[in-house]
DNA sequence: CGGACAACCTGGTTGC
DNA sequence: TGCAACCAGGTTGTCC
């Protein structure tokens, strides 16, 4: 599942292989993957391009191309956006290949077809749809903890389900909801307008920590995620909780409670992220 | 407006 | 072994 960490990975490893390389030949192979143009006029708008650079925001990747025109994706759930020299593989799931001069490319892999391209072009709005409502990514200037604050309190949801709302902070899916909110000692099923100050500034703190280790470690693959080049993650080796209910706390030892929350799967440690905050000690 | 939930999809897993 | 049911989850859209 590409969250911002994967979707980091991607642009830097596309950035390299395909800036300032013209498009030829784009072959859409099914238009259910382009969500604001036909299949005709998508090749035909990308034709002759040149990639000029590539941006993240939040989960969604940017190709900045040359007369202002805006190509955007997101990934979604199985995604996968590959450089590949020679002739693209042949593959049920690929459904868009973007040639580009010199005898190699891009192909978009996508099992079950939840990603999406828009394709805008100068003088276009292209902050429309989910681009328009991004939050701030913890990365940003403005996701300071008096934002986080005051965003929480905004809501009676769980803090998990907050910490998802793309709109509140871009950038964080099921896996690194769960590891920054082990990481800061708060139960995921703790209403979000509860928290105390200081768990705030470890949310605070543990949100920026997690993602800039995952970006580091390139990434969590857990069985889709590939980056540009095609090479898994390695985050995976590091989560603490994602993935692991049942087995025991690496911090405490206690066994991990596996739940639903928000409709999502979700695995904490009853024993550091307890249901109930215990009193501070008066100062 | 917020909150709840179905819909989109297919492959992998589980249960009978 | 076969087959049906269910689950995974990011985002949009609909409904109350």
């Amino acid at each position: 599942m590409p969250e911002l960490p994967e979707v980091e990975t991607v642009r830097r490893s596309l950035a390299e292989r395909c800036c300032h390389k013209q498009i030829g030949e784009v072959i859409v192979h099914n238009d259910q993957v382009l969500a604001n143009r036909g299949s005709g006029e998508f090749s035909a708008i990308l034709r002759e391009r040149v990639i000029v650079e590539l941006q993240r925001r939040g989960k969604y990747l940017l190709f900045l191309l040359d007369n202002d025109a805006v190509l955007v994706l997101h990934l979604r759930m199985t995604g996968q956006i590959i450089y590949y020299e020679g002739d693209p593989p042949q593959d049920k799931h690929c459904h868009l290949v973007i040639s580009l001069a010199g005898g190699c490319g891009l192909y978009y892999r996508d099992v079950r077809r939840f990603g999406r391209f828009w394709l805008y072009e100068s003088g276009e709005c292209y902050e429309e749809g989910g681009l328009a409502t991004l939050g701030p990514e913890p990365f940003d200037e403005e996701f300071t903890v008096p934002y986080l604050q005051a965003g929480l309190r905004k809501r009676r949801c769980t803090v998990k389900e907050r910490v998802l709302d793309q709109t509140f902070i871009a950038g964080i899916g099921n896996i690194y909801a769960d590891e920054t909110l082990f990481a800061a000692g708060i139960n995921p099923l703790r209403r979000c307008d509860t928290l105390t100050e200081g768990e705030v500034r470890a949310l605070h703190a543990a949100a920026i920590s997690v993602l800039t280790e995952a970006v580091a470690k390139r990434g969590t693959t857990i069985r889709d995620y590939r980056d540009g080049n095609d090479e898994e993650g390695n985050f995976q080796r590091y989560l603490r909780v994602f993935g692991r209910g049942g087995e025991t706390c690496q911090h405490c030892g206690t066994i991990l409670i596996k739940c639903k929350c928000g409709g999502r799967g979700t695995t904490y440690c009853p024993q550091c992220q307890p249901e109930v905050t215990p009193c501070e000690p008066s100062a």
